[in-house]
DNA sequence: TTGATGACAGATTTCAATAATTGTCATCTG
DNA sequence: CAGATGACAATTATTGAAATCTGTCATCAA
């Protein structure tokens, strides 16, 4: 009935667009379709339930946001506590930019996100492992004092939730919070640091 | 048209086990009334709004919170860094508890701390007082590294958001939050110490 | 006089009927 | 045949009329 062959990446990008117009709630399958010109049945035909459509759409968001990340962390020749910093900051901005930039998409791919955990966890474990990389190199070169990467990744990773987590992006629109950031990021670092 | 005398405190107490019963959304003043054998009027006389009476029964229930803390933090004759590393423990535990022992009431006193912001500020304050005071100490008495107690109290609450954060509850089920919320005390507290 | 009451207006919530959506699949089209 | 369609049953959401609730206040009782 149309002129492009219709594929999944298509239907995906024409949900993220009525998402961000119609929000989580309000938006169905129907209107997906109405968006491509097709009936609701051809979305059917590449996505077996609506639940598995909102799950590739999770899925390329965060799939953007890693990418985002890996783009703003400059891999230079800096000491893994320089290194650990900018981490931390990049994580940090490429959030805040995205929840600033339109809140009520954020919203939106919080609520996605919430809905599928697999993604999630996922999704957290990339970040684990980025951070627990650079601990790895800090404690092998000796920057850091000797630990378990992986359990000093966590505990960096859940001290930094409040900057982190989407729950507490209404906070990010204060001012301080940048302050309070590296504050945070200063008392992680000092507690790393070989004696 | 009751023996007792009508107070404000009763009420309160009224409305606590309605909101237990009912949760937050299905109470009404009619409902505390009823407990109470009285018409709604009478309440209003002692609260003006029904907002102003859920927020008599949020301050009540964070005084009694902090009293818990108070009770739990035993000022012995502990240094500094050991000291915080109790308080902030307690702090965890006391939340956990309230948490853990009845989670649908738990929530309950979560959404009325949302509605009213100025109790949850005066909360925030009262644990951050407890922090800065016990930083200042070691900072005098040469324990930590010298800092700004009133900044450092900050942060150390900031990294410890996902253990005491209401929004995080649901975390706190899991069996690993304590060994978690061990590892990021101590990563705190080696970023304090004096080296 | 102090404190309780219940009628009342306006706002909010409930509930059942109505409409829309999800997911399937027999059918159609190129 | 590959791919799209829309009728259909089951589920979920919307709607609007009726019920309930909030907050006020004139009235009453002690």
């Amino acid at each position: 009935m149309r002129g492009e062959p219709l594929d999944a990446e298509t239907i995906v990008s024409a949900t993220e667009e009525v998402l961000r117009r119609h929000g989580p709630e309000k938006t169905t399958v129907l209107d997906v379709a109405r968006l491509l010109g097709v009936s609701h049945g051809s979305v059917y035909r590449h996505f077996p339930s609506k639940a598995a459509l909102r799950e590739a759409v999770i899925r390329r968001w965060l799939d953007r946001v890693r990418e985002d990340l890996v783009a703003a962390v400059q891999d230079a020749e800096l000491t893994p506590p320089d290194r650990l910093r900018g981490l931390l900051t990049s994580m940090f901005a490429v959030k805040w930019a995205k929840a600033r930039e339109d809140p009520e998409l954020f919203a939106t791919f919080r609520v996605l996100a919430a809905e599928h955990s697999t993604e999630s966890r996922s999704h957290l474990a990339f970040l684990l492992d980025q951070i627990r990389a650079v601990v790895a190199d800090g404690v092998a070169g000796g920057d850091f004092e000797p630990c378990d990467p992986e359990a000093t990744a966590r505990a960096v990773y859940n001290a930094s939730t409040r900057f982190l987590d989407p729950r507490h992006a209404p906070e990010w629109q204060s001012p301080e919070i940048e302050a309070e950031a590296a504050s945070v990021i200063s008392l992680i670092l000092d507690g790393m640091r070989a004696r």
